[in-house]
DNA sequence: GCCATAGGCAACCTCCTGGTTGCTGATACC
DNA sequence: GGTATCAGCAACCAGGAGGTTGCCTATGGC
């Protein structure tokens, strides 16, 4: 296409941790990373939130691309997905990797 | 023995996505995990915001454990903790897991 | 056709967040 | 000792986040 670059290769993760960091999104990911698609009714059946609530946090888990949704019949199936995962793990290698390589250095400076 | 905590190996990593979930705040740590210390003064110097921001930038990232400060004569030297990242990688980790594992069952299943 | 259930929409509220400005105290420098 | 630099503190502000309630539409089951 004419978009410029050969591709879009490392889309700012900062959404996605935005995403993770908080703790009713986190146990909703951790309900959906079974693999079983569910209703928006069946994620806030045992939550103490209201459905409503619920359904806000599904909104900012799909706009960071972590589940995705499909209307069947009157339900919205959610679901895992696991490419953002990737990609905010591929940014903490990034740092730890800038991390360890910089003691690396420090070593080697300190050491001969 | 009996203590609640039989594993405080894991302590609610929504804070440190959270920490994590801004812009700002990833390029400072992007900066600050060449190893190098730095006072608030160097890193607030390229930045578009106040000296203040970027302050409770760095606060917000030393209460989540991402850096830790440390008064040397008249500056605040901040430097990088790799800890908490690892935490979060980890966890990250155990989202994919769960849903590899998924995966392979519902292919065992499909398969056989 | 009726009713229960699933969910979208909108208004509203409160608290937190990211940012600013102004001022003050402490340390370094000459 | 005077001045410039580093940083902490407090007040303030706008907007966003998380949550609620009320109401309305659509679909499914009988």
């Amino acid at each position: 296409m004419s978009s410029p670059s050969a591709q879009a290769h490392r889309p700012d993760p900062a959404p996605i941790f935005a995403a993770l960091g908080d703790g009713t999104r986190l146990s909703l990911l951790a309900k959906l990373s079974d693999g079983q698609a569910r209703s928006i009714a069946a994620l806030s059946a045992d939550t103490e939130i209201t459905r409503q609530a619920v359904t806000k946090h599904l909104r900012v888990l799909e706009d960071a691309g972590l589940v995705s949704s499909a209307r069947v019949g009157r339900e919205s199936r959610f679901s895992f997905r696991p490419e953002p995962i990737a990609e905010a793990r591929s940014y903490l290698d990034l740092v730890s990797e800038q991390w360890d390589d910089a003691l690396s250095r420090l070593r080697a400076f300190v050491e001969r």
